[in-house]
DNA sequence: TTCTGTGCATCCCTAGAGGC
DNA sequence: GCCTCTAGGGATGCACAGAA
């Protein structure tokens, strides 16, 4: 079984959709430069995608890649039909390996460690979609195929803006379905509570004196026990992410205030400004008074 | 005024053990 | 899986001096 995995960030554009009625054209060749994700509403229908032959039964879906040749390779006895939405991803869809890896073992199902607000969000959670699925909300599923379908045939408005919502409500259902079905065991901690609430109370306070009594009063919980679990979710330390959230915001001092080094280190919670710039190089690169001369204009 | 280097006391992190 | 405790080593915070 093939899976994709798409970024929350990806930009989807719904470029066609339509429910086709198998007919005679469906048995020759086509290719399409976009995804083209198909549901079936009446089944069976007989898909040939490359060598392989499949027979996808009423309610399944069917995700083809960009350029992928398909078509019919029998005809059905009685009627059968499908929807179709072509799109494209920016970036692309990424196929996963689960020839060498288990599919459980690709850490996309939550998000874990890409919280920390001085994370770029080139590693944002991603949405986990199988190449051929069985969802068990086949009718809402069926629903938002015909909404494409009518935005489609009657367009108004921001009728782009609406198709680009089905088709991502059409993935989250199918992504999320995939989840409950095969990743049941797999929710999230109590302990990952703590860490987001520890996560909140340092975007809140950093600028203050957070001492170790001060996090375990906040907590109720030992110090050494709530280091461990910020290490465990975010991958770093306690006190090193309270230095990238004082030198982010020292950044923007730096760029748009007059301020001196010394009043932004007492703003940004360190009263001594040499240390203050000892931490700011250490994470910059660059003294604060370089990175200054760098950023003002 | 700011940066860099050094030294030192204190604080924090983390691994491991163990109880619930 | 959650939580506490312990101990050792490393990191941090601060002071001071000298230079730019």
């Amino acid at each position: 079984m093939k899976y994709y995995a798409a970024s929350r960030l990806s930009v989807f554009d719904v470029k066609w959709t339509k429910q086709y009625h198998v007919s005679d054209s469906f048995y020759t060749y086509h290719y399409n430069p976009y995804y083209q994700l198909i549901m079936v509403s009446e089944g069976p229908v007989y898909l040939q995608v490359e060598n392989e032959r499949f027979i996808l039964e009423a309610g399944e879906t069917f995700l083809l890649n960009p350029w992928e040749r398909h078509m019919g390779w029998r005809k059905p006895e009685g009627v059968s039909a499908f929807f179709w939405v072509q799109f494209s991803s920016d970036p692309p869809l990424k196929e996963l390996d689960t020839s060498t890896k288990p599919i459980s073992e690709y850490e996309i199902l939550h998000a874990e460690k890409n919280e920390l607000r001085t994370k770029t969000t080139s590693d944002a959670d991603q949405l986990l979609i199988p190449r051929r699925f069985k969802p068990s909300q086949r009718f809402k599923m069926l629903n938002y195929f015909e909404d494409l379908d009518n935005e489609m045939k009657h367009p108004v408005g921001y009728f782009r803006f609406r198709l680009t919502q089905h088709l991502c409500k059409i993935l989250e259902i199918i992504s999320t379905d995939l989840l409950e079905q095969n990743f049941r065991t797999m929710t999230l901690p109590g302990s990952y509570n703590i860490y987001r609430q520890l996560l909140n109370f340092l975007h809140d306070f950093y600028q203050t004196d957070l001492t170790k009594e001060v996090i375990e009063n906040k907590m109720n919980r030992s110090y050494e026990y709530v280091s461990q679990v910020f290490k465990k979710y975010s991958g770093m330390n306690i006190v090193h992410y309270i230095h990238q959230l004082r030198v982010q915001r020292a950044k923007h001092l730096l760029e748009e205030s007059r301020l001196s080094i010394q009043e932004i280190a007492k703003e940004i919670g360190i009263d001594d400004a040499f240390y203050f710039s000892k931490i700011f190089k250490q994470i910059e690169g660059v003294p604060p008074s370089k990175y200054r001369e760098m950023h003002q204009s």
